[in-house]
DNA sequence: TGTACATCAGTGAACGCGCGTTCACTGATGTAC
DNA sequence: TGTACATCAGTGAACGCGCGTTCACTGATGTAC
């Protein structure tokens, strides 16, 4: 198994300014020529994830776009790339960010409720319902996954157990 | 709708060793004789609070917990209590806490495999199945919950949703 | 084309603060005799 | 019972470091004339 990076720390108190200015080529002095502050890169960078994530939906699928939500290789990357599994942690604490999860998260479970099979019988509520369950359980598993240690047998056991549930029962959404 | 807070900041980072020695009446000098180090008393944290779960879920029942799991009362009670509301967040990026939460994740799985009703016809594979995604939409509906600014209408909607989910699933665990 | 000036992104040194950690000290408790 | 001593939890001042933020400065670019 690849491992999730050597050093596990990070997150937005872990991170000094100073490291997405270098990785980007210049010095930390620079960075209130683009930020009014650290605490804004971060709701920057969260709005920014969450369209990111919208486009990446839209252009694979909804389906698509959850089962590669469910992949090793996505969760592997989650530390770096993905909003939602931010969602737990320092972001979901800090009031500046709350306007960008909220439009987020509601603009993510709206492209859902559209994207997901249905079938015509298929009411306005279940077909919100449906979305709602299954990001939910999405976003649990891998934050579940994630939270193992890289090698633990759980790790991927988890992931893939709820890669298969969440397709099966958006393929076949009309099961209760 | 109850604040969850009024200062969402906290966190391992965000909380000063004085804080908790505090809370206990003492004063921030005394830490050492109780703990090598910060990081070791989340290490500590940790695994204390996977006992406290699995203690709750002995004496109330799976179902029963899960129930309180997905309550309102419970995620807004998150940010102090529930070890499984770190996992998305820094805990899971601290190498130290590690052996707690691969321990603590897979003792949880089974309990809950155990305790889950099921019928005499299912497999164990189908039973480890059924918690793993059990866990999962429950973990991924209370982060996806705090996650929303307190006033925002899907954070209780999500909670709901998957509630009535979650334990219709557990209730009737051999439809398909 | 050339000169003067404004703008502004980027630099890197410095400031200041919060906080993890250390440490000399105090005072209470227990034990030996 | 009284005395001397060890132990040890707790105190609060101090140390040191990391890092967010500021700032004087540089150099490039654009504009007016």
């Amino acid at each position: 198994m690849v491992s999730r990076g050597s050093d596990r720390q990070g997150g937005f108190d872990g991170t000094p300014v100073a490291d997405p200015m270098a990785k980007a080529g210049f010095t930390h002095g620079g960075f209130y020529n683009h930020f009014s502050s650290k605490a804004a890169l971060l709701a920057e960078a969260s709005s920014h994830g969450f369209s990111r994530t919208a486009a990446a939906i839209e252009s694979a699928g909804t389906v698509e776009f959850l089962r590669q939500f469910l992949s090793r290789a996505h969760r592997d990357a989650c530390d770096e790339g993905c909003t939602l599994a931010g969602l737990g942690g320092d972001a979901a604490r800090r009031p500046e960010v709350g306007p960008a999860f909220e439009e987020g998260i509601e603009a993510l479970l709206t492209q859902l409720e559209r994207g997901l099979p249905h079938s015509d019988s298929t009411s306005d509520q279940d077909r919100g319902e449906h979305a709602i369950n299954a990001l939910a359980h999405a976003v649990g598993a891998v934050v579940l996954s994630c939270a193992c240690p890289d090698d633990a047998a759980p790790a991927d056991e988890i992931l893939r157990t709820c890669r298969v549930d969440v397709l099966a029962r958006v393929d076949h959404p009309d099961d209760d």
